[in-house]
DNA sequence: TGTGGTGACACATACTATAA
DNA sequence: TTATAGTATGTGTCACCACA
């Protein structure tokens, strides 16, 4: 601690802390000059909540000020390095869980391009037209729009026979000349179809199914996220400061006196 | 009028890169 | 290896503002 020019004697100040921290109530040793007019002791302690400082010198005064300030500012940053803290750690969270959603996503997308390929596959296997059909998943509302214009050469063999409002069979007896033969497999391959359309009802409502419990998980994180931010952004809880006073390292009062 | 908060400034110290 | 300049960080102080 640097001597005060001119202190032969010092002598203690005692200022409590009550704003820089209240619940602590900590107690800060000033070191006055000698010289300087005493505070008169054993004098009645009224209760007020600003303090008269009369019974102190203008030097005294301005000793306090400055102890106090000292004090203050070093509050002040320890606060704002806790908020920085803070705030890097945050930025550590969310980066955490981008990569999280992002991996998910790619999980999804992979997961997405395998079952068209099944379905893909499928399609193939029932003779249906793979190309079309994909372009109509694609792109069903601008296909809506022009389906009249496409005509009735294209199209799969349901969507035929929906637009030339004749029976399916016919439709796939036309496309297929192997079915004009034999009835029973006309009947057969009427019931793969029927029960694959079945399939594909039942997986496209499981898989919708499916994501939207991702959404609705996802969902809950970042509820809970935002929940957890905003609990931490309103009340600002200054970190636990052990005393600061002499007894510290970095205790350097009147530095630059 | 006392008090706390904060920006700005000056200073001290530790650390690092670089040339001799 | 050593001296030195540059940089980062911490600290004290002052000035200013808002509040009670």
């Amino acid at each position: 601690m640097a001597a005060l020019p001119g202190a032969a004697a010092p002598r203690l100040l005692l200022i409590p802390g009550e704003a820089a921290e209240p619940a602590a109530g900590r107690r800060l040793s000033v070191v006055l000059p000698a010289g300087a007019a005493p505070s008169p002791p054993g004098a009645p302690q009224p209760a007020r909540k600003r303090q008269r400082l009369t019974h102190l010198s203008p030097e005294e005064k301005a000793l306090r000020r400055k102890l106090k300030n000292r004090v203050a500012a070093q509050s002040a940053r320890d606060r704002k390095k806790a908020r920085m803290t803070e705030l890097e750690q945050q930025v550590v969270e969310l980066e955490e869980e981008n990569q999280k959603l992002l991996l998910e996503n790619q999980l999804l997308r992979e997961k997405t391009c395998s079952l068209s390929l099944e379905n893909q596959e499928l399609r193939c296997r029932l003779g249906l037209d793979v190309l079309k059909t994909e372009k109509e998943s694609e792109s069903k509302v601008v296909m809506e729009s022009q389906v009249d214009e496409i005509g009735l050469v294209t199209g799969s063999a349901e969507s035929a026979a929906l637009r030339l409002r004749v029976p399916l069979q016919q439709v796939q007896a036309q496309q297929s000349p192997f079915l004009t033969n034999s009835t029973w497999i006309l009947m057969a391959v009427t019931l793969q179809i029927l029960s694959l359309i079945s399939c594909w009802a039942f997986w496209t409502v499981w898989t919708q199914r499916c994501f939207s419990n991702v959404l609705i998980q996802n969902q809950h994180a970042w509820k809970s996220w935002r929940k957890r931010s905003v609990e931490k952004q309103i009340p600002y809880r200054p970190p636990p400061l052990p005393l600061w006073g002499p007894h510290q390292l970095s205790w350097r009062p009147l530095m630059n006196s």
